[in-house]
DNA sequence: AACTATTCATAAAA
DNA sequence: TTTTTATGAATAGTT
């Protein structure tokens, strides 16, 4: 792209290969943004350099588009049968609890489209209070779900990591993964209290916005989806 | 690039963005292998259209690339040190999530007891109609984020399974092993019969009787008790 | 890092 | 979608 028209293979001079790479990197980056805003895509983007510098981008975020990948590319996956560890997420829990909510969501709705006619305000208050809390519990109980399933897999993955390691050790030619470079990026906290304060809920309105590759699927298990 | 310089925003027609999409992306993915293989570099490239078709692009490998990420962008924390995969939970997400909700529920409160003083009737019903939208949004986020990090985890987990197999296999003294599949991780897919019916909302009180666990049961009371 | 001469990418139109 | 074409961008080689 100019002066002359330069073959796409490896460049073996060092120096003109660190050049180029910093000028088509940040070429590389630009077009990756601009696609992401101007034609409303989720864009990841990850480049490490020969030396093992990473550069990183993504539209809404590096773990949501991972994730969204992971899910897309292997629906029908495996089951890790090998493993006495169990992995898997149990859904039943939470599809129990949406058809929950969905009842009593249906019945507040209900009694908001009586309310507006006319009954006793303080019955209705009453009313509402009781469902209110219901609701309540119901939420906070899937928050509560959500988080012991989180807990059970970092118990999990720490267990994983406990046998790995002493695995490694019995293996001294066993060479480690990750190579230890450079970081940056966001990084993690984690704190536990979880929630607390009040609640709420709602899901979504019966029409199905098919995909035609429902590739976002994983949002939709809790209640609904689009942001 | 060309007849004219188009602002870098979201395309608002469709028609328009599609052709600019199919373009660009084309474009994106020739850069983004062209520095791969002048640069001797790591390019990870994933690109989910607004349609949520998956398009994707890595030079040694997705995986080899997601898990070399992984482990860069790991931990400045704790524990876990050893290894490369990260097991973390990222919290603060959902701290920013629970404040916005305690807000909106607090809205839709104090909303509701205008109501009770008598304002129009149409009028209260678009506000509590914007408000349910709104939890509705924070909401699906958070369900969102959640199932983001469990997938995440779960991903993490197969990761570390894989790994552990594979040192299994090399340590004479544990026999136990399977047969090594590549690939990458897990997932469970979620169908998604979304429910239907718009839904909405509500929050607490302060009184917090919390659920020792029959939540399900007293909610069902009270709405019975209603209909 | 800055500067061009060129080639490349692409917006608009078909 | 793909092609065409006029034009704006990216960048290879140089300074």
């Amino acid at each position: 792209m100019a002066r002359e028209k330069r073959p796409i293979r490896r460049i073996e001079n060092v120096a003109a290969r660190q050049v180029t790479f910093s000028k088509r990197r940040r070429g590389l980056f630009k077009k990756a943004e601009e696609l992401a805003v101007l034609c409303d895509a989720d864009v990841a983007l990850i480049v490490f350099s020969a030396t093992g510098k990473l550069s990183q981008f993504a539209s809404p975020s590096m773990n949501h588009i991972i994730d969204k990948y992971s899910s897309h590319s292997k629906n029908l996956g495996k089951s890790h049968q090998e493993s006495s560890i169990d992995l898997n997420v149990e859904q039943s829990k939470y599809s129990g609890l949406n058809e929950q909510l969905a009842e009593a969501s249906r019945g507040l709705r209900q009694m908001r489209g009586e309310e507006l006619e006319g009954l006793s305000a303080a019955e209705l208050h009453e009313m509402e209070r009781k469902l209110e809390a219901g609701l309540h519990r119901v939420l906070s109980k899937k928050d509560q779900l959500f988080m012991q399933q989180i807990n059970e897999l970092q118990r999990k993955g720490a267990q994983l990591e406990d046998e790995n390691r002493l695995l490694k050790k019995q293996v001294p030619q066993m060479p480690t993964a990750g190579t230890a470079v450079a970081a940056d990026t966001e990084n993690f906290l984690i704190e536990d209290g979880q929630s607390s304060e009040s609640v709420m809920t709602a899901l979504h309105s019966g029409s199905s916005h098919d995909n035609d590759d429902g590739s976002d699927i994983s949002l939709k298990l809790s209640m609904s989806a689009q942001v």
